[in-house]
DNA sequence: CAGCTTAGCTGAACAGCGTACAGTTTCCAA
DNA sequence: TTGGAAACTGTACGCTGTTCAGCTAAGCTG
């Protein structure tokens, strides 16, 4: 242990990571499970993060770090569907933290926001200019993508597997996309 | 108060209607403040409901037997916006059930089983007879109603009104039966 | 280099949560 | 009439997030 004063060299990424690390290995995330990942009394993290609901924040931006965004000279479509299906992957890949995305609606970190524009550039390239129409896509589409991986990470997924899931998510987007986009074309052939 | 021994007349239905007031006026559903409102120490409670994830289930349950639906005469199509818009605005009614909603997929109970039915029935008529294809739209269905209305339910609905919330909403739904309804009829084109 | 300020950390504690256990009373069936 | 089950209370346990006061190491200032 460590007698009050001594520090324990924490930072907030610190603090961050072993926040992911707990969830990863499927335990909650509470204070104290975070702060004995790090050998530390529980208040300590207050010093780096502002409280349990700013270190959900925190956790679930840094997550939507990893995304990778599509090169910009290949095809929109092509360019939404990879980079909401990564999305969708990235959130089957940390069940813990779903119910915290959508409590949170996907947050509005800075990471989300890129994510966001990404997502506003690739509508507009694909002819989807409106404001209003990039923003119920944008909505729609993030919706499915967290929805879906809500209720697949539901403790009783039951009978149906992870490859169905995605299967039917991958429908889904699919319908979504060509809604959005036929909107677009209509547009663009007025 | 009351002296041990002393019965106070609940009953299952009793406790989740009490659930459901709590909820309803925005309190958090705690198994005291449930208690609380009948007048009755907390754990009375667990004679009547297995637990507080039961209380859950039999609260989400309970609210979905309100559902109205569409008579059979009708346009299935029209039948499946008319039942998912209901389903949708149930839960924007009850913001502070959705997370639970999201959390359970949508519970198990009764009531869901008949919703669960009756959009099996609509997409039937509608075209869509295979047993995996109609497995598919319902799920991503009830995804986008359920997800639609947690990010709407969240504390900062932000510069979104309610109007154009349920315009997006509307907006999606069509994409998806389209797309869903589409498959259904290429198939009958067969 | 000495002194002061500040930030990081500990220990203890509080209020609230779900729920298990034991005891008391009421109700119902045989 | 009597026995057993069911409904309820009181108490308590372990968990949660968070606050407060105290200690100390690090960093800035003169």
């Amino acid at each position: 242990m460590r007698a009050p004063g001594q520090r324990a060299g924490l930072s907030r990424q610190a603090v961050v990571g072993a926040a992911r690390a707990v969830l990863d290995d499927g335990s909650a995330l509470t204070m104290r499970a975070v702060a004995g990942r790090l050998g530390v009394a529980p208040n300590a993290l207050y010093s780096h993060v502002e409280g349990r609901e700013g270190l959900l924040d925190a956790v679930l931006d840094d997550l939507l770090r990893a995304l990778p965004f599509p090169d910009p000279s290949a095809d929109p479509e092509t360019g939404l569907v990879a980079l909401m299906t990564a999305s969708h992957e990235l959130l089957l890949a940390h069940p813990g933290l779903v119910p915290h995305f959508v409590a949170r609606q996907g947050a509005r970190g800075e990471n989300a926001q890129r994510l966001g524009n990404a997502m506003r550039e690739l509508l507009a390239r694909a002819g989807v200019d409106d404001d209003v129409a990039q923003n119920t896509a944008i909505r729609v589409l993030v919706v499915h993508a967290i929805g879906d991986a809500a209720v697949a990470g539901s403790p009783d997924t039951g009978p149906i597997g992870l490859d169905e899931l995605r299967a039917s998510y991958a429908t889904g987007l699919r319908w979504l996309l060509a809604g959005a986009l036929s909107a677009g074309e209509q547009k663009m052939r007025l």
